[in-house]
DNA sequence: TTCATAGTTCGACCATAATCGAAGCATCTG
DNA sequence: CAGATGCTTCGATTATGGTCGAACTATGAA
Protein backbone atom coordinates (compact mmCIF):
# COMPACT_ATOMS: atom_id res chain seq x y z
CA UNK A 1 0.00 0.00 0.00
CA UNK A 2 2.29 2.62 1.50
CA UNK A 3 5.94 3.24 0.15
CA UNK A 4 8.98 4.21 1.14
CA UNK A 5 10.83 3.81 4.29
CA UNK A 6 9.32 2.93 7.58
CA UNK A 7 9.45 6.13 9.00
CA UNK A 8 6.89 5.57 11.79
CA UNK A 9 8.80 2.78 13.38
CA UNK A 10 11.63 4.70 14.38
CA UNK A 11 9.59 7.84 15.26
CA UNK A 12 7.17 6.05 17.84
CA UNK A 13 10.67 4.34 18.93
CA UNK A 14 11.59 7.75 19.91
CA UNK A 15 8.05 8.71 20.75
CA UNK A 16 7.97 7.09 24.18
CA UNK A 17 8.71 9.41 27.28
CA UNK A 18 10.86 7.10 29.02
CA UNK A 19 12.85 6.00 25.60
CA UNK A 20 13.13 9.49 24.89
CA UNK A 21 14.96 10.05 28.31
CA UNK A 22 17.17 7.50 27.93
CA UNK A 23 18.68 8.91 24.11
CA UNK A 24 18.78 12.54 25.40
CA UNK A 25 20.79 11.62 28.16
CA UNK A 26 22.89 9.40 25.47
CA UNK A 27 23.23 12.25 23.69
CA UNK A 28 25.87 13.39 26.51
CA UNK A 29 27.87 11.08 23.84
CA UNK A 30 28.94 9.05 27.02
CA UNK A 31 28.10 5.53 27.11
CA UNK A 32 25.90 4.07 30.39
CA UNK A 33 24.35 1.19 31.30
CA UNK A 34 20.99 0.09 31.96
CA UNK A 35 20.98 0.76 35.51
CA UNK A 36 21.56 4.42 34.65
CA UNK A 37 19.50 4.87 31.76
CA UNK A 38 16.68 3.14 34.29
CA UNK A 39 17.17 5.77 36.40
CA UNK A 40 17.68 8.92 33.76
CA UNK A 41 14.31 7.40 32.62
CA UNK A 42 12.97 6.96 35.90
CA UNK A 43 11.85 3.77 35.14
CA UNK A 44 13.05 -0.02 36.96
CA UNK A 45 15.39 -2.12 35.27
CA UNK A 46 13.06 -4.39 33.75
CA UNK A 47 11.57 -1.75 31.78
CA UNK A 48 14.63 -0.57 30.72
CA UNK A 49 15.97 -3.52 29.72
CA UNK A 50 13.09 -3.98 27.54
CA UNK A 51 12.98 -0.19 26.18
CA UNK A 52 16.57 -0.60 25.31
CA UNK A 53 16.52 -3.93 23.25
CA UNK A 54 13.93 -2.14 21.60
CA UNK A 55 15.96 0.59 20.60
CA UNK A 56 18.52 -1.55 19.42
CA UNK A 57 16.59 -3.81 17.30
CA UNK A 58 15.83 -0.33 15.71
CA UNK A 59 19.19 0.43 14.97
CA UNK A 60 19.05 3.88 17.22
CA UNK A 61 21.69 2.02 19.52
CA UNK A 62 24.89 0.39 19.86
CA UNK A 63 25.21 -1.92 22.66
CA UNK A 64 28.59 -3.25 24.43
CA UNK A 65 29.14 -5.94 26.96
CA UNK A 66 31.98 -5.47 29.25
CA UNK A 67 31.67 -7.76 32.07
CA UNK A 68 28.52 -7.65 33.61
CA UNK A 69 27.90 -4.60 32.41
CA UNK A 70 25.88 -3.61 29.07
CA UNK A 71 26.98 0.06 27.66
CA UNK A 72 24.66 1.97 25.39
CA UNK A 73 25.46 4.34 23.25
CA UNK A 74 23.99 5.99 20.58
CA UNK A 75 24.60 4.23 16.84
CA UNK A 76 26.15 6.99 15.20
CA UNK A 77 26.04 10.58 13.84
CA UNK A 78 23.03 10.80 12.21
CA UNK A 79 20.92 9.47 15.43
CA UNK A 80 22.08 12.56 17.06
CA UNK A 81 21.34 14.57 14.31
CA UNK A 82 17.76 13.17 14.10
CA UNK A 83 17.43 13.50 17.07
CA UNK A 84 18.73 17.29 17.46
CA UNK A 85 16.54 18.05 14.75
CA UNK A 86 13.26 16.60 17.21
CA UNK A 87 14.43 18.96 19.66
CA UNK A 88 14.62 21.89 17.92
CA UNK A 89 11.23 21.22 16.50
CA UNK A 90 9.66 20.50 20.07
CA UNK A 91 11.77 23.76 21.26
CA UNK A 92 10.14 25.54 18.19
CA UNK A 93 6.54 25.07 19.02
CA UNK A 94 7.00 26.18 22.63
CA UNK A 95 6.83 22.92 23.39
CA UNK A 96 10.06 22.81 26.48
CA UNK A 97 9.61 21.36 29.53
CA UNK A 98 9.19 24.56 31.98
CA UNK A 99 12.99 25.02 33.19
CA UNK A 100 14.52 27.89 31.70
CA UNK A 101 17.06 27.50 34.66
CA UNK A 102 21.11 29.28 34.29
CA UNK A 103 22.01 25.99 32.44
CA UNK A 104 20.09 27.13 29.30
CA UNK A 105 22.52 29.91 28.63
CA UNK A 106 25.07 28.33 29.00
CA UNK A 107 23.81 25.04 27.01
CA UNK A 108 22.81 27.51 23.98
CA UNK A 109 26.34 28.93 24.30
CA UNK A 110 28.46 25.60 23.84
CA UNK A 111 26.68 21.95 24.17
CA UNK A 112 27.58 18.66 22.97
CA UNK A 113 25.76 17.23 20.16
CA UNK A 114 26.62 13.77 21.05
CA UNK A 115 30.26 13.60 20.73
CA UNK A 116 30.85 16.87 18.95
CA UNK A 117 30.73 20.73 19.63
CA UNK A 118 27.03 22.60 19.44
CA UNK A 119 25.74 25.76 20.30
CA UNK A 120 26.83 29.60 19.53
CA UNK A 121 30.56 28.13 19.31
CA UNK A 122 29.39 25.35 17.41
CA UNK A 123 28.36 27.73 14.84
CA UNK A 124 30.92 30.08 15.33
CA UNK A 125 33.58 27.28 14.09
CA UNK A 126 31.66 26.06 11.60
CA UNK A 127 31.82 29.28 10.25
CA UNK A 128 34.63 30.73 10.71
CA UNK A 129 36.31 26.78 8.73
CA UNK A 130 33.71 27.95 5.79
CA UNK A 131 35.20 31.37 6.12
CA UNK A 132 38.68 30.84 6.55
CA UNK A 133 38.09 28.06 3.09
CA UNK A 134 39.67 25.19 5.49
CA UNK A 135 36.37 23.59 5.41
CA UNK A 136 34.21 23.90 1.63
CA UNK A 137 29.97 23.11 1.67
CA UNK A 138 29.56 21.22 -2.08
CA UNK A 139 26.34 20.41 -1.99
CA UNK A 140 25.53 17.89 0.64
CA UNK A 141 29.57 16.91 0.77
CA UNK A 142 31.80 19.12 3.18
CA UNK A 143 35.45 18.82 2.30
CA UNK A 144 38.26 19.39 4.25
CA UNK A 145 40.76 21.45 1.90
CA UNK A 146 44.59 21.58 2.05
CA UNK A 147 44.92 24.39 3.86
CA UNK A 148 42.15 22.88 6.74
CA UNK A 149 44.18 19.76 6.55
CA UNK A 150 46.95 22.31 7.51
CA UNK A 151 45.09 23.59 10.11
CA UNK A 152 43.52 21.05 12.24
CA UNK A 153 47.14 18.78 12.30
CA UNK A 154 48.52 22.09 13.81
CA UNK A 155 45.83 21.76 16.45
CA UNK A 156 47.63 18.51 16.71
CA UNK A 157 44.89 16.22 15.19
CA UNK A 158 46.36 12.94 13.80
CA UNK A 159 43.99 12.85 10.48
CA UNK A 160 45.75 9.94 9.06
CA UNK A 161 44.43 8.08 12.14
CA UNK A 162 40.98 9.37 11.59
CA UNK A 163 40.84 8.67 8.23
CA UNK A 164 41.02 4.72 8.71
CA UNK A 165 37.64 5.33 10.46
CA UNK A 166 34.58 4.36 8.30
CA UNK A 167 32.49 7.63 9.36
CA UNK A 168 32.76 10.21 7.02
CA UNK A 169 35.77 13.36 8.21
CA UNK A 170 33.25 15.62 8.16
CA UNK A 171 29.57 16.15 8.45
CA UNK A 172 27.41 18.95 8.66
CA UNK A 173 24.93 18.84 11.79
CA UNK A 174 21.98 21.52 11.35
CA UNK A 175 20.86 23.18 14.36
CA UNK A 176 17.30 23.40 13.96
CA UNK A 177 16.86 25.45 16.89
CA UNK A 178 19.43 28.13 15.18
CA UNK A 179 18.83 27.31 11.79
CA UNK A 180 22.73 27.07 11.55
CA UNK A 181 25.40 24.61 10.32
CA UNK A 182 27.77 22.77 13.07
CA UNK A 183 30.64 20.43 12.29
CA UNK A 184 29.66 16.81 13.62
CA UNK A 185 31.52 13.87 12.14
CA UNK A 186 34.83 12.43 13.15
CA UNK A 187 36.51 15.42 12.72
CA UNK A 188 33.83 17.11 14.42
CA UNK A 189 34.46 14.50 17.02
CA UNK A 190 38.73 14.75 17.26
CA UNK A 191 38.03 18.58 18.16
CA UNK A 192 36.19 18.79 20.60
CA UNK A 193 38.16 16.02 22.12
CA UNK A 194 41.25 17.84 21.52
CA UNK A 195 39.79 21.17 23.57
CA UNK A 196 39.40 18.98 26.15
CA UNK A 197 42.84 17.34 25.99
CA UNK A 198 44.57 20.77 25.86
CA UNK A 199 42.56 22.16 28.85
CA UNK A 200 40.42 24.42 27.02
CA UNK A 201 37.34 22.55 28.03
CA UNK A 202 35.50 20.50 29.67
CA UNK A 203 32.16 18.81 29.26
CA UNK A 204 29.46 18.58 32.05
CA UNK A 205 28.47 14.81 31.44
CA UNK A 206 25.00 15.31 33.33
CA UNK A 207 23.59 18.39 31.31
CA UNK A 208 25.75 18.47 28.09
CA UNK A 209 27.11 21.89 28.77
CA UNK A 210 30.59 22.60 27.61
CA UNK A 211 32.39 24.95 29.83
CA UNK A 212 35.53 26.53 28.15
CA UNK A 213 38.42 27.91 30.81
CA UNK A 214 39.25 31.58 30.72
CA UNK A 215 42.12 30.36 28.33
CA UNK A 216 40.42 28.19 26.34
CA UNK A 217 38.01 30.88 25.32
CA UNK A 218 40.48 32.91 24.32
CA UNK A 219 42.42 30.64 22.29
CA UNK A 220 39.35 29.62 20.49
CA UNK A 221 38.34 33.05 19.91
CA UNK A 222 41.45 33.35 18.53
CA UNK A 223 41.36 30.15 16.22
CA UNK A 224 37.64 30.73 15.17
CA UNK A 225 37.31 34.40 14.85
CA UNK A 226 34.32 35.36 12.67
CA UNK A 227 34.64 38.34 9.92
CA UNK B 1 12.74 16.00 36.81
CA UNK B 2 14.10 16.22 33.18
CA UNK B 3 14.78 19.32 30.77
CA UNK B 4 14.96 20.03 27.24
CA UNK B 5 12.38 19.82 24.89
CA UNK B 6 9.74 17.49 25.15
CA UNK B 7 11.34 15.84 22.38
CA UNK B 8 8.54 12.61 23.12
CA UNK B 9 6.00 14.38 22.25
CA UNK B 10 6.93 15.26 18.77
CA UNK B 11 8.57 11.84 17.78
CA UNK B 12 5.23 10.31 19.24
CA UNK B 13 3.34 12.46 17.52
CA UNK B 14 5.42 11.37 13.98
CA UNK B 15 5.41 7.47 15.43
CA UNK B 16 1.72 6.85 14.86
CA UNK B 17 1.54 4.69 11.66
CA UNK B 18 -1.80 7.23 10.13
CA UNK B 19 0.08 10.67 11.25
CA UNK B 20 3.89 9.48 9.33
CA UNK B 21 1.69 8.17 6.11
CA UNK B 22 0.46 11.92 6.02
CA UNK B 23 3.50 14.06 6.89
CA UNK B 24 5.35 11.29 4.07
CA UNK B 25 2.58 12.25 1.58
CA UNK B 26 3.17 16.05 2.59
CA UNK B 27 6.42 15.80 1.65
CA UNK B 28 5.78 16.25 -1.74
CA UNK B 29 5.00 19.67 -0.95
CA UNK B 30 2.17 20.21 -1.86
CA UNK B 31 -1.07 21.02 0.19
CA UNK B 32 -3.52 18.26 1.09
CA UNK B 33 -7.05 18.43 2.01
CA UNK B 34 -8.25 15.88 4.95
CA UNK B 35 -10.12 13.93 2.33
CA UNK B 36 -6.95 13.46 0.49
CA UNK B 37 -5.01 12.79 3.75
CA UNK B 38 -7.44 10.53 5.31
CA UNK B 39 -7.27 8.54 1.83
CA UNK B 40 -3.11 8.60 2.01
CA UNK B 41 -3.52 7.40 5.53
CA UNK B 42 -5.84 4.70 4.87
CA UNK B 43 -8.17 5.92 7.57
CA UNK B 44 -11.84 7.17 7.73
CA UNK B 45 -12.11 11.15 7.92
CA UNK B 46 -13.39 11.65 11.54
CA UNK B 47 -10.14 9.48 12.05
CA UNK B 48 -8.11 11.71 10.17
CA UNK B 49 -9.27 15.27 11.34
CA UNK B 50 -8.65 14.10 14.78
CA UNK B 51 -4.60 13.57 13.50
CA UNK B 52 -4.77 16.59 11.83
CA UNK B 53 -5.47 18.84 14.98
CA UNK B 54 -3.19 16.97 16.84
CA UNK B 55 -0.32 17.28 14.22
CA UNK B 56 -1.32 20.95 14.07
CA UNK B 57 -1.01 21.60 17.69
CA UNK B 58 2.50 20.23 17.63
CA UNK B 59 3.37 22.96 15.16
CA UNK B 60 4.48 20.36 12.28
CA UNK B 61 1.57 21.41 10.06
CA UNK B 62 0.48 25.10 8.73
CA UNK B 63 -3.16 24.91 7.58
CA UNK B 64 -5.27 26.69 5.31
CA UNK B 65 -8.45 27.39 5.13
CA UNK B 66 -10.01 27.95 1.26
CA UNK B 67 -13.39 28.24 1.18
CA UNK B 68 -15.20 25.15 2.89
CA UNK B 69 -11.95 23.08 2.35
CA UNK B 70 -8.98 23.42 4.63
CA UNK B 71 -5.17 22.22 3.30
CA UNK B 72 -2.72 21.35 4.92
CA UNK B 73 1.16 21.46 4.74
CA UNK B 74 4.56 20.98 6.13
CA UNK B 75 4.54 23.99 8.27
CA UNK B 76 8.10 24.06 7.33
CA UNK B 77 11.58 22.94 6.16
CA UNK B 78 12.52 21.84 9.38
CA UNK B 79 9.89 19.77 9.95
CA UNK B 80 10.45 18.34 6.91
CA UNK B 81 14.54 18.30 7.41
CA UNK B 82 13.15 16.04 10.68
CA UNK B 83 11.35 13.90 8.33
CA UNK B 84 14.27 13.07 6.21
CA UNK B 85 16.11 12.02 8.65
CA UNK B 86 13.79 9.75 9.63
CA UNK B 87 13.15 8.38 6.63
CA UNK B 88 17.17 7.75 6.54
CA UNK B 89 17.73 6.45 9.83
CA UNK B 90 14.45 3.97 8.44
CA UNK B 91 16.33 3.05 5.47
CA UNK B 92 19.56 2.79 7.37
CA UNK B 93 18.26 -0.01 9.25
CA UNK B 94 16.64 -1.80 6.27
CA UNK B 95 13.11 -0.56 7.61
CA UNK B 96 12.21 -0.08 4.23
CA UNK B 97 8.40 -1.37 3.37
CA UNK B 98 8.76 -3.55 0.46
CA UNK B 99 7.78 -0.73 -2.44
CA UNK B 100 7.52 -2.94 -6.16
CA UNK B 101 4.51 -4.48 -6.61
CA UNK B 102 2.21 -4.91 -9.97
CA UNK B 103 0.34 -1.95 -9.73
CA UNK B 104 3.56 0.06 -9.07
CA UNK B 105 4.81 0.53 -13.08
CA UNK B 106 0.74 1.74 -13.90
CA UNK B 107 1.44 4.23 -10.82
CA UNK B 108 4.56 5.77 -12.23
CA UNK B 109 2.79 6.16 -15.80
CA UNK B 110 -0.51 8.02 -14.94
CA UNK B 111 -2.17 8.17 -11.72
CA UNK B 112 -4.49 10.51 -10.09
CA UNK B 113 -3.06 13.29 -7.98
CA UNK B 114 -6.05 14.58 -5.85
CA UNK B 115 -8.00 14.62 -9.25
CA UNK B 116 -5.79 15.92 -12.22
CA UNK B 117 -3.12 13.73 -14.06
CA UNK B 118 0.28 13.44 -12.25
CA UNK B 119 2.76 10.04 -13.11
CA UNK B 120 4.91 10.38 -15.96
CA UNK B 121 1.61 11.11 -18.17
CA UNK B 122 1.01 14.16 -16.10
CA UNK B 123 4.44 15.25 -16.45
CA UNK B 124 4.81 15.00 -20.41
CA UNK B 125 1.66 16.66 -20.36
CA UNK B 126 2.82 19.73 -18.49
CA UNK B 127 6.20 19.53 -20.14
CA UNK B 128 4.90 19.43 -23.71
CA UNK B 129 2.15 22.62 -22.48
CA UNK B 130 5.21 24.37 -21.57
CA UNK B 131 6.99 23.32 -24.86
CA UNK B 132 4.43 24.76 -27.21
CA UNK B 133 4.17 27.87 -24.89
CA UNK B 134 0.67 27.41 -23.96
CA UNK B 135 1.81 27.70 -20.72
CA UNK B 136 4.06 30.09 -19.28
CA UNK B 137 5.77 29.85 -15.95
CA UNK B 138 6.33 33.18 -14.43
CA UNK B 139 7.94 32.50 -10.56
CA UNK B 140 5.41 30.76 -9.05
CA UNK B 141 2.74 32.00 -11.27
CA UNK B 142 1.64 29.46 -14.21
CA UNK B 143 -0.13 31.28 -17.00
CA UNK B 144 -2.20 29.87 -20.09
CA UNK B 145 -1.53 31.67 -22.63
CA UNK B 146 -3.73 33.04 -25.94
CA UNK B 147 -2.63 29.89 -27.82
CA UNK B 148 -3.17 27.79 -24.61
CA UNK B 149 -6.56 29.36 -24.28
CA UNK B 150 -7.67 28.30 -28.05
CA UNK B 151 -5.91 24.81 -27.20
CA UNK B 152 -7.70 23.79 -24.23
CA UNK B 153 -11.28 25.19 -25.80
CA UNK B 154 -10.19 22.99 -29.31
CA UNK B 155 -10.40 20.08 -26.50
CA UNK B 156 -13.69 21.47 -25.59
CA UNK B 157 -13.40 22.47 -21.85
CA UNK B 158 -14.93 25.78 -21.21
CA UNK B 159 -12.77 28.15 -20.01
CA UNK B 160 -15.56 30.87 -19.04
CA UNK B 161 -17.04 28.31 -16.80
CA UNK B 162 -13.80 27.43 -15.07
CA UNK B 163 -13.07 31.21 -14.43
CA UNK B 164 -16.00 31.47 -12.39
CA UNK B 165 -14.67 29.03 -9.61
CA UNK B 166 -12.66 30.82 -7.39
CA UNK B 167 -10.02 28.44 -6.85
CA UNK B 168 -6.83 29.17 -9.16
CA UNK B 169 -6.99 27.98 -12.68
CA UNK B 170 -3.75 26.84 -13.20
CA UNK B 171 -1.05 25.37 -10.73
CA UNK B 172 1.84 23.65 -10.84
CA UNK B 173 2.08 20.88 -8.73
CA UNK B 174 5.48 19.11 -7.86
CA UNK B 175 6.04 15.66 -7.80
CA UNK B 176 9.16 14.94 -5.57
CA UNK B 177 9.67 11.62 -6.34
CA UNK B 178 10.32 12.13 -10.27
CA UNK B 179 11.56 15.98 -9.40
CA UNK B 180 8.98 16.94 -12.26
CA UNK B 181 6.02 19.24 -12.30
CA UNK B 182 2.67 18.60 -13.11
CA UNK B 183 -0.49 20.37 -14.00
CA UNK B 184 -3.16 21.06 -10.87
CA UNK B 185 -5.30 23.59 -10.49
CA UNK B 186 -8.78 23.67 -12.16
CA UNK B 187 -7.73 23.33 -15.59
CA UNK B 188 -5.59 20.32 -14.75
CA UNK B 189 -8.85 19.18 -13.42
CA UNK B 190 -10.52 19.62 -16.42
CA UNK B 191 -8.46 18.03 -18.58
CA UNK B 192 -8.42 14.94 -16.48
CA UNK B 193 -12.14 14.65 -16.62
CA UNK B 194 -12.35 15.56 -19.89
CA UNK B 195 -9.97 12.63 -20.80
CA UNK B 196 -12.67 10.81 -19.29
CA UNK B 197 -16.17 12.09 -20.87
CA UNK B 198 -13.82 11.55 -24.29
CA UNK B 199 -13.44 7.53 -22.87
CA UNK B 200 -9.47 7.79 -23.60
CA UNK B 201 -8.98 7.58 -19.99
CA UNK B 202 -10.50 5.61 -16.95
CA UNK B 203 -9.42 5.85 -13.35
CA UNK B 204 -9.72 3.58 -10.52
CA UNK B 205 -10.61 5.19 -7.73
CA UNK B 206 -9.24 2.57 -5.25
CA UNK B 207 -5.79 2.52 -6.72
CA UNK B 208 -5.43 5.39 -7.85
CA UNK B 209 -4.29 4.29 -11.26
CA UNK B 210 -5.34 6.07 -14.18
CA UNK B 211 -5.52 3.26 -17.23
CA UNK B 212 -5.53 5.08 -20.91
CA UNK B 213 -7.33 3.38 -23.82
CA UNK B 214 -5.80 2.43 -27.06
CA UNK B 215 -7.41 4.94 -28.77
CA UNK B 216 -6.86 7.01 -25.86
CA UNK B 217 -3.36 6.75 -25.63
CA UNK B 218 -2.78 7.41 -29.25
CA UNK B 219 -4.85 10.54 -29.06
CA UNK B 220 -2.85 11.93 -26.08
CA UNK B 221 0.39 11.27 -27.63
CA UNK B 222 -0.49 12.82 -30.67
CA UNK B 223 -1.55 16.32 -28.64
CA UNK B 224 1.26 16.27 -25.69
CA UNK B 225 4.32 15.41 -28.08
CA UNK B 226 7.30 15.87 -26.04
CA UNK B 227 10.24 18.04 -28.26
C1' DT C 1 -34.54 27.81 0.55
C1' DT C 2 -32.98 22.99 0.05
C1' DC C 3 -29.47 19.82 -0.95
C1' DA C 4 -24.68 18.41 -1.12
C1' DT C 5 -20.02 18.41 0.33
C1' DA C 6 -16.07 19.23 3.73
C1' DG C 7 -14.79 18.98 8.13
C1' DT C 8 -15.37 18.66 13.39
C1' DT C 9 -16.95 16.81 17.79
C1' DC C 10 -18.71 13.25 20.78
C1' DG C 11 -18.91 8.77 22.60
C1' DA C 12 -17.96 4.08 22.85
C1' DC C 13 -15.12 0.23 21.71
C1' DC C 14 -10.93 -2.10 21.39
C1' DA C 15 -5.91 -3.14 20.65
C1' DT C 16 -1.45 -2.09 21.56
C1' DA C 17 2.13 -1.60 24.52
C1' DA C 18 4.11 0.32 28.87
C1' DT C 19 4.77 -1.17 33.41
C1' DC C 20 6.39 -3.98 37.25
C1' DG C 21 6.82 -8.46 40.27
C1' DA C 22 8.96 -12.68 40.18
C1' DA C 23 11.92 -15.94 38.47
C1' DG C 24 15.92 -17.10 35.58
C1' DC C 25 20.85 -16.32 33.47
C1' DA C 26 25.31 -14.61 33.44
C1' DT C 27 29.34 -12.70 35.51
C1' DC C 28 32.30 -11.23 39.17
C1' DT C 29 34.02 -11.80 44.16
C1' DG C 30 35.40 -14.09 48.31
C1' DC D 1 31.66 -23.38 45.93
C1' DA D 2 28.15 -19.67 47.73
C1' DG D 3 26.63 -15.09 47.50
C1' DA D 4 26.12 -10.70 45.22
C1' DT D 5 25.36 -7.85 41.30
C1' DG D 6 23.78 -6.68 36.48
C1' DC D 7 20.66 -7.80 33.27
C1' DT D 8 16.90 -10.56 30.73
C1' DT D 9 12.55 -13.07 30.21
C1' DC D 10 7.85 -14.20 31.43
C1' DG D 11 3.27 -13.13 32.72
C1' DA D 12 -0.46 -10.29 34.29
C1' DT D 13 -2.32 -5.83 34.84
C1' DT D 14 -3.49 -1.45 33.28
C1' DA D 15 -3.93 2.72 30.68
C1' DT D 16 -3.22 5.31 26.79
C1' DG D 17 -4.81 6.40 22.51
C1' DG D 18 -6.35 4.99 17.76
C1' DT D 19 -10.57 3.93 15.50
C1' DC D 20 -15.15 4.56 13.60
C1' DG D 21 -20.46 5.56 13.74
C1' DA D 22 -23.44 9.19 14.39
C1' DA D 23 -24.66 13.71 15.00
C1' DC D 24 -23.38 18.51 14.20
C1' DT D 25 -21.41 22.91 11.86
C1' DA D 26 -19.96 25.47 7.87
C1' DT D 27 -19.50 26.54 3.21
C1' DG D 28 -20.99 26.22 -1.56
C1' DA D 29 -24.39 25.02 -5.33
C1' DA D 30 -28.99 24.93 -7.39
Amino acid sequence: MKEGPDIAHVAALIGDPARANMLTALMSGKALTVSELAEEAGVTIQTASSHLSKLDEGGLLRPRKQGRHKYFSLANDEVAHVLEGLMGLAAGSGHLRKRTGPKDAELRRARVCYNHLAGDMGTQMFDSLIAQSHLILDGDDLNLTRSGQAFVTDLGIDLTDLRKNKSPLCRECLDLSERRSHLAGSLGRALLSRFEDLSWARRDQKTRVVSFSANGAKEFEQLFSVG
